[in-house]
DNA sequence: CTCGGCCACTAACATAGGTTAACTTCCAAG
DNA sequence: CTTGGAAGTTAACCTATGTTAGTGGCCGAG
């Protein structure tokens, strides 16, 4: 049976397949797909606040998480296609930010009643389960970092040796960038600060000749001095080793 | 038979009794905790990188999960009693951050062999625990949004708020403060800033009749202000409503 | 085609916060 | 009591970043 034989999971089998699955569980774990939904404009697929009975996997695209306070969009999150992005409201039901859709997005649901099932009957599926909650809070740890210490420069240099980083587990990297829908608008959103600053540091990391983001595609144009600027160690997304990015 | 039956996890269950748990799923619970330490200097617990085979349980203190990077300490949580510091150290298996003690505490090891016994046959613990992480994240969801959003006075407002709060559901809180450890340095170190301006900020906050912070000891001033200035809104911690912050 | 709106981009100015370098207060060790 | 170090405090100066106000380009709707 080869790997495409699971469309919905396959790329959230790449990404963390720390312990070996059995087709069986491979199958159950598809299973957990309910049905499958797109979206091709910016979406608010979840409210904060909303109780949820299904979770949601990205299949396809980019989605965000987002807590919105007086006008403002903080983004807290941001996914790669493989990733369950709210697996968390299985146990917590109420969602603490909204899950939004950036360009183009295909959606997998799986409803809490399915995945209640696994965990009784399937601890290593569960450990993966719980294991890929945990890795979202590395990662939380890791922006916190980043936005204690890093200056606007670093964070963006940070975001993009990141996301290049997770692209790549699950094949989804290029040679020496990858495509990314985000705005100036949303990535500053995404390292706090402001477009109009975020359009400075755009510029200036293209002219010192670390990474060229336009027109929707990330290029990277000196990998070591953007893991120096972002002070990028890949450890924390507990990986089997960095790839791209040596 | 009475909660003081269970010394170590007693704190944690009032922190998240979202179920019910039976005086025999509590009897399992408290039987996690192998052994139990008590440091009274500051003290490096546990270091990035190590690879933990038990987790901790804070029963008295203070503890902070920090991320060292080129001389510069980088808090990226602080644990009040009755946390599971790094049940997450349970799935991922090695630290990406260190766990250091803040003035003196109590700490319980629960080795990971145990905890694996539980979660293969009581779900009804195995998903506390796992929620138990899950808080975890979203308190650093609530970070990010703070450090993204917040300047420093609004950082530090959010940071007395939140550790109020949480005291509070451990019965830990005073009616107006809270003792709290942290030099001016480690708050800086919370809030990404540096101990001078965190002084000025500290001062800024005593003289604006928001809190005063000072000799170990936090008295909320005006908690409307404090609540504003924070931006504060408790329900990611997901409890059962605010009692001190009204 | 052309209009309206989003996005990228820029300039001028204001301010929060970083840096360096002091001095003070407190307290514990001797 | 004396000493030394850590924590708190302040001042002067400088830079990164926020704010306000605008420009022009692109693209989809009509």
């Amino acid at each position: 049976m080869t790997e495409e034989a699971f469309p919905y999971t396959r790329r959230f089998l790449q990404g963390r397949s720390r312990d070996a699955l059995s087709d069986r569980e491979k199958g159950l774990l598809e299973g957990l797909v309910d049905k499958v939904e797109r979206f091709t404009a910016p979406h608010t697929i979840l409210n904060r606040g909303d109780v949820v009975d299904q979770s949601t996997i990205l299949i396809e695209g980019t989605v965000a998480r987002v807590i919105h306070e007086d006008g403002k969009r903080h983004i807290v999150a941001l996914h790669v296609p493989g990733d369950f992005v709210d697996l968390h409201g299985f146990a917590l039901k109420r969602l603490d930010h909204d899950v939004v859709s950036i360009g183009s997005v295909q959606i997998g649901f799986a409803p809490h009643d399915r995945i209640q099932k696994i965990l009784e009957t399937e601890p290593t599926l569960a450990r993966m389960l719980w294991y890929s909650t945990l890795l979202d809070a590395a990662m939380h740890r890791e922006w916190i970092m980043k936005l204690e210490r890093l200056s606007a420069d670093g964070r963006l240099a940070h975001l993009v040796a990141e996301l290049w980083q997770r692209l790549d587990f699950v094949d989804l990297a290029g040679e020496n960038g990858f495509s990314l829908p985000l705005t100036q608008q949303e990535l500053a959103d995404a390292c706090g600060t402001t477009s109009i600053h975020m359009n400075r540091v755009v510029k200036k990391l293209r002219e010192t000749g670390v990474v060229d983001i336009s027109r929707g595609q990330v290029t990277v144009l000196d990998k070591t001095l953007l893991k120096e600027l972002g002070a990028f160690d890949p450890a924390y997304l507990y990986g089997r080793g960095p790839l791209k990015l040596t």
